[in-house]
DNA sequence: GTAAGATTGTGAATTATTTAACAATATTTT
DNA sequence: AAAATATTGTTAAATAATTCACAATCTTAC
């Protein structure tokens, strides 16, 4: 199992690597990616390393070939089923971002409160009651839920994620939740990531 | 200056405090934060510890004084203002997050191309042109932008903003950006996110 | 008022992550 | 074809982050 960060910057450097793909770039040197991911190229060599691909030495790495790898480690053979879970702005914004990239996720629901959207594609994906969560997620094999409900809901959304079997969360709301052992959760709070930013705008100031 | 984790987590602790605030807790144990927020009481102490801040023992933390004492590292005297360029799907998200919520940080303008958009109140923010970035960042002291134009349009709106003098950028576009040194940026992909999620309910499992 | 118990604060140990250093090797130059 | 150069892969060193372990201290129970 790599580490969370490994996991995290090979995902980045895919993207890049399609860029390339799409520029007709074939091989691309380790200070390339290190540049484009404001890391350093023993960075990215040690964690090309680790997913065990070399590349012919001193042309770079192959492009084609390192996608592939990559591939090879992140994504599941079939792909997995992803829902979100809250059609606001969020969840909008997000579904929009998936589509049309090269992806083996698949985002396959939506579930909302609001009535007005239920039952239509909104941002290409289906709007599902939240009561159908606990079916759908079973007979659609949803794996993921993109939680993006108000906060005052996220708890109580939680548990009925968990009871219908999910694999893994990631939590947008601004609220912690709990989770059992065998779930993966992730929780990412952009006030946090914001304030994160204000203390090192004036603390490298001062 | 903090390490960056400990800065995150700060911000963190803090919402909840203010969580217990409203329910007239007054005193928090190290392990109930911990809980909280997945972590562990040590690491809670730690982070206390490295603001400088001592209970009275064997009571728990004051969580007002604590609140206070956070805000003292984590915020401007006079706070710091803010400006969203990109008023999509995930600017309003963003925006509406940031409303009624206790921060010194101030969204005080959103940029975005669209002209039906301009010179309306969008989710609480004025909304102005592109074109008067650079007048308003210098005129309203504004030090961070949170970008959430298209992928495409994130390198010229990045030398825009550094051009006009931004402080710190918060990158939500799936394509990472180049600043300055003096410049603190932040990169946040949420298609990555999901992918690690992906990765390791996989790997778990198998 | 003494003993037992709970909790904090922190030095030391551990673990995880990143960086340095350099041998190995392929390519280009002369 | 030998020398110079550039790049990878990897061991070892350094740095950073977390956890352990425990003294100090306050509170409660008896």
């Amino acid at each position: 199992m790599l580490p969370e960060r490994t996991v995290e910057r090979l995902s980045e450097y895919r993207r890049s690597l399609y860029q390339c793909l799409d520029k007709g770039k074939t091989h691309i040197y380790s200070h390339e990616l290190a540049e484009l991911h404001h890391n350093t190229a023993v960075q990215v060599r040690r964690d090309i390393m680790f997913i065990g691909y070399s590349s012919m030495q001193r042309k770079g790495y192959d492009v084609q070939e390192l996608i592939q790898v990559i591939g090879d480690i992140l994504d599941s053979e079939r792909g997995l089923n992803v829902a979100v879970v809250g059609m606001g702005n969020l969840g909008r914004a997000l579904t929009t971002y998936f589509i049309g990239k090269r992806s083996r996720l698949n985002i396959i629901a939506a579930f909302d409160v609001d009535q007005t959207k239920i039952d239509r594609v909104i941002s290409g994906v289906k709007c599902y009651p939240m009561n159908r969560i606990k079916d759908m997620i079973a007979s659609e094999r949803i794996s993921i839920a993109i939680m993006t409900v108000p906060a005052d809901t996220a708890v109580e959304v939680t548990e009925q994620l968990v009871a219908a079997g999910i694999k893994g969360i990631q939590n947008y709301t601004t609220v912690p939740v709990e989770v059992p052992d065998e779930v993966f959760l992730d929780e990412y709070d952009m006030i946090t990531s914001i304030e994160k930013i204000a203390y090192f705008v004036k603390t490298v100031k001062s």
